[in-house]
DNA sequence: CTAGGATCCTGTCAGC
DNA sequence: TGCTGACAGGATCCTA
């Protein structure tokens, strides 16, 4: 899915079509997409975008909220005009999507993937998501962070400091260290995308145990999940604008940024070895495996 | 408690 | 062409 850098972009991107605009009407078309009475969100204003590491969450008038996870393949696409006055009569931008980048960001909407549809007075967002394993929940607004979920994210990597980093690589020490990073509740934020490239960048190979990283490394690897976050919530994560060149065809946002996630077979940017994918953890992986060593002393 | 694997679901792609 | 299995930007549940 999304990661960190995604839900901050469509935080900030939806911020000024849906802050202040009221929900008009929520259509449902999966039911497992939407957990609670659609009904009790209908005709109440957004009053403010929250973002809880990959959680995005709409806080309502009446103190309830939506709380939104995209998971995988989850979207938000919003098609209609800008709230801000400031946009002017001349508002180019009538369509602004952000999530996992797919055909769905320019195409028809709804379509056969669109889960949830949320009319607002000035335009539809469209929550859109191939696999279903997104959602979006109805909270009172005063119990989002005893939810399940929010409730055990760890810091942000920002909010760490690599003492505390250290520490709990070592409460872990046994498991592959991009499992561990994986793990909302030790650091928050990071998928497998930007798992892989912090490891790149903190050159670390990611099956090494987590106990065999020294506090050199962790300041490392914890200052690397800063600066590619941070690097990718600049470039505009994924959204229709990363996704449609300017001459109309479709790019990859990862080519803003990426330096070895699905770059198998390419060189290496820092010696020119070729990059090769792997699994961990699960997941694919990708890595140098020059620049990044299983041996170490 | 940790660690690892299966699982939720749809779609696409490589290999026969 | 049609089938099959692998796999996918996540997190949870179950087992040992």
């Amino acid at each position: 899915m999304p990661e960190l850098p995604e839900i901050e972009t469509i935080k900030r991107g939806l911020n000024g079509f849906i802050k202040d605009a009221k929900i008009k009407k929520i259509t449902v078309f999966c039911e497992k997409s939407f957990l609670g009475n659609p009904k009790i969100a209908e005709n109440q204003t957004v009053n403010n975008l929250r973002r809880f590491g990959k959680a995005l969450v709409l806080d309502l008038t009446n103190h309830k909220s939506l709380m939104i996870h995209l998971r995988m393949t989850g979207q938000l696409i919003f098609d209609g005009a800008k709230k801000l006055a400031s946009a002017g009569p001349n508002v180019v931008e009538k369509r602004y999507a952000a999530g996992h980048p797919s055909e769905n960001f320019i195409a028809a909407l709804p379509n056969k993937q669109t889960r949830v549809e949320l009319e607002f007075e000035n335009g539809t967002l469209y929550f859109n998501d191939q696999r279903k394993f997104g959602f979006i929940k109805l909270l009172e607004t005063a119990e989002i962070e005893n939810d399940s979920f929010i409730k055990k994210l760890a810091k942000e990597p920002w909010a760490m400091t690599a003492e505390e980093f250290y520490e709990k690589l070592q409460k872990h020490k046994n498991s592959a260290i991009k499992a561990v990073i994986l793990d909302q509740s030790i650091i928050c934020g990071l998928g497998n995308i930007y798992a892989d490239e912090s490891l790149f960048a903190a050159k670390i190979h990611p099956e090494r145990k987590s106990g065999s990283l020294s506090k050199i490394d962790a300041e490392n690897l914890l200052e690397a999940a800063k600066n590619v976050m941070e690097k990718s919530i600049a470039s505009g994560g994924s959204t229709m604008a990363t996704y449609v060149k300017a001459d109309g065809t479709r790019g990859d946002y990862l080519e803003l940024f990426a330096q070895v996630f699905h770059r198998e077979g390419k060189p290496c940017p820092c010696c020119g070895e070729k990059i090769i994918k792997t699994r961990v953890a699960g997941r694919g992986t990708h890595l140098c495996p020059n620049c990044q060593r299983k041996e170490h002393d």
